[in-house]
DNA sequence: TGGTCTCTTTGCGCCCGCGCAAAGACACCG
DNA sequence: CGGTGTCTTTGCGCGGGCGCAAAGAGACCA
């Protein structure tokens, strides 16, 4: 049941593993699947698993008290994610929401906890995943706190083209359902700003915009938007 | 000389060592100490160590390419910084900057690397650290991407007595030279929006600010307007 | 094929927060 | 003790982005 097709393929998490720690950990996992829309948990939930996606795309996401949501990441094949808490035994903190169709591979906390003391190699892979991540965000923080709008939703086009991006006749399609108002929820802003840019994108010609689907026309265009000091 | 006080008190990182390993640990500390304003590292320079923070206090910034600085996050005694970077061998993403003299423990990556495979309890209890911290910043970006500028300054306020407070006639100093600049680093916003609010915030009797100097006279207050819904 | 539901666009007004400029306050140093 | 530099305050004007409201455009279902 662990043996799926992604298994075989470069896990970041299991890198630099030798043949018995990685048989080891591949017999404790267990497959989860999730339908589109559904999450594999929900914030607030008591955090009990750690998953590896397999296949699909998911996205984390954290609640305000208002009911605002706000996207924090989206999460593809390989990655890990939700896990980081299970060690700790208190609760999610965010909620992980399938945007396709996905499956994952998952271990009870207490296990991998196990595992990592028996294969620090492991633990070390971890810890340099979540040192990436704190990394990454640490950048994002910054951009959200000195960019303007225009430019963080352009940097957020392009880092979705990288991470789900199909190429196709029109350019280069992202490959994911995709409102105005998920793209606000990742960088900080409302729909209403979010579809009046995305038009000016359009009428410059770097992207078509569709219901729920965007193409981009010119990534080099975005950099320009993105990067382009004044 | 890695025997400090600070090295009997309670280090996180350290929790559920063995003796032993402790020892081992601790034999290979070095002490590295900074006037304030100096920094241990800066960003860019070359990852080369890890660090635990001993006494003082430590702000960990980033610059935009425009120029303007971010503070990320204050570091207290007893916590790690910096060393993250230190694993993957590439350069240092943030700057660690003295706020007051500051003392802290320093290994150079690789030892730490060797370390924590030696004594995976270490491993799991850095994984543990950094994940709370992306957490915490998870928040930050949560609040910075959805609240008003009044209520993360408020936030921001109470965070700083929570991690530098001391008990004063008054109310509580935050016992850190503290500007108006900083304040807005840690926001996203600008000194001059500061000064504003800080300024209403005396008016209302919640604190008392002077030059480089906040005395927070109620707690509650700030509380109030940093959590109430509406 | 028509109806319904969700997503998107656009007009419009408003207000928060920015940021320059200049004056004031405070600390430190010779 | 006066000078100098840094930090802080405040006036002022403007503009970016918010957010309501209402119309338009697809997608999906019976």
């Amino acid at each position: 049941m662990a043996d799926g097709p992604a298994f075989a393929k470069a896990i970041p998490l299991f890198t630099a593993l030798d043949a018995a720690a990685l048989d080891e950990v591949k017999a404790a996992a267990q497959m989860k699947r999730v339908d589109a829309g559904a999450s594999f948990f929900r914030e607030g939930d008591p955090a009990s698993s750690f998953f590896v996606l397999d296949a699909g795309s998911v996205k984390l996401t954290q609640l305000t008290p208002e009911g605002h949501q706000v996207v924090l990441r989206l999460v593809g094949p390989g990655d890990a994610f939700g896990g980081v808490a299970a060690f700790g035994g208190g609760t999610y903190p965010i909620t992980s929401e399938a945007v396709t169709d996905a499956a994952a591979l998952e271990w009870p906390g207490s296990v991998m906890t196990r595992l990592m003391e028996r294969h620090p190699r492991l633990a070390l892979n971890a810890l340099q995943f979540v040192a990436a991540r704190l990394h990454e965000l640490e950048v994002r923080y910054r951009q959200l706190a000195t960019e303007k709008v225009e430019r963080r939703v352009a940097r957020a086009l392009l880092r979705l083209v990288q991470q789900a991006g199909r190429p196709i006749e029109a350019g280069m399609l992202i490959d994911l359902p995709l409102s105005r108002d998920d793209i606000a929820q990742m960088t900080g802003t409302t729909l209403y700003t979010v579809s009046r840019i995305v038009s000016s994108f359009e009428a410059a010609g770097l992207l078509e915009a569709g219901r729920q689907r965007v193409v981009i026309r010119s990534p080099q265009g975005l950099s320009r938007i993105a990067d382009d000091l004044e």
